[in-house]
DNA sequence: GCGAAAAGTTACCAGCAGTAAGTAACGGGG
DNA sequence: CCCCGTTACTTACTGCTGGTAACTTTTCGC
């Protein structure tokens, strides 16, 4: 994993790079893994066997690599969402799955998730918007498509996007630290209130 | 405001603290409203006259600040959402109030609601649950109560509570950050979104 | 061959969280 | 009435982190 090697300043040999942005944001994620979410960038550069001005050459500063992080884990969701719903209509069975995948997403990926939803400093508070973009991006229109498939106003799109996403997030986070409480359980009851309300079908 | 004297070291003069807690944490308010999210915690003892030492003794560590500073914007939460409800049954007209007041209150205290919902290290991140907490309690107890009046399941109250504040914290942190965006209009998306739930009522 | 550009590392700075050590006023006992 | 332990501050420090400037070595075009 580590080669802990020193190498000499300079280009080196061969003249090839000697990482990518996918080997650096690779390394990231397992340092996050090991670490937690309070890892370090020199962490992260030591781990990818390099040094920092390295990472910020390839990925940026901390914001950008929360960042970066948001978009790969964002693309695992939508990813699981994908192959749990196999492009189905949506109904109230999917939806439960969908919210299953995602919990099951997130526990798989404890500290990556905390590392991005739990930004670090002013930028990154705003910018955890650009995770939740990500992921709102395909929900809202999604949403709009089939608000307008059933005769309904697809014009809340965006902001019923949004709101489940930040639903999803927190009951992930409340979740995770809860014990002996199911992803399917939680699942089916955040389930039960984005499809029925409040007061409950009659 | 900021009166920048420096003391001379060692007890002060007439036996008394020179700031008390929540002195230290208006002072704190003031240097995030000011200075934005990204304060320090040496800003804010220099704010509030004294050093850092003091703030340790008097709030602790910055997790201990934040936590301290939800506690209070969770109160004035609670506060707006009482005097918007005016303990009137739930309907859904009620909750547009309640979610446009969250909205005010949020816009209100801008940078505070950053700081807070915008943790720093991976203490805070787990630890921003205690402020989802504290408002999720109270809003638990209201769900268990007013569904159990309505012959529905209240078990679901837990799980819903923490849903729901997700879903406002996130549509808050994307409704700031909008222009020309209504907190009366958006209230009313998310409204018919918690009460209707996602294909409406027929 | 040779000099400019490319691709690294080293070495540094500034700022911040957190803490240890020093200092002055209070207050109770001899 | 004075002395000494306790209290309540400040000063001064450490350790770490994000970010950057300066230096070093290889490559490659002419």
């Amino acid at each position: 994993m580590s080669e802990s090697i020193s190498r000499r300043p300079g280009r080196p040999l061969g003249g090839q790079l000697v990482v990518d942005r996918e080997h650096v944001l690779d390394a990231a994620e397992r340092v996050i893994r090991r670490d937690g979410a309070g890892s370090s960038l020199e962490a992260v550069a030591v781990e990818a066997g390099v040094t920092k001005p390295i990472v910020y050459d390839r990925v940026g500063g901390r914001a950008d690599l929360a960042d970066a992080l948001a978009e790969r884990l964002a693309d695992r969701m939508v990813l699981a969402t994908r192959t749990a719903l196999a492009g189905e209509t949506l109904s109230q069975t999917g939806l439960t799955r969908f919210i299953e995948a995602n919990l099951r997403t997130v526990a798989d990926h404890r500290e990556l998730f905390l590392y991005v939803t739990g930004g670090s400093t002013e930028q990154t508070a705003l910018g955890r918007l650009s995770l939740a973009g990500m992921s709102t991006q395909p929900l809202a229109k999604t949403l709009a498509v089939w608000r307008s498939g059933i005769q309904q106003d697809p014009g809340v799109a965006e902001a019923w996007a949004f709101g489940i996403v930040g639903m999803l997030q927190m009951v992930s986070q409340w979740w995770i630290t809860q014990e002996g409480l199911s992803a399917a359980e939680v699942a089916g009851q955040i389930s039960e209130l984005v499809w029925n309300g409040l007061p409950g079908r009659a």
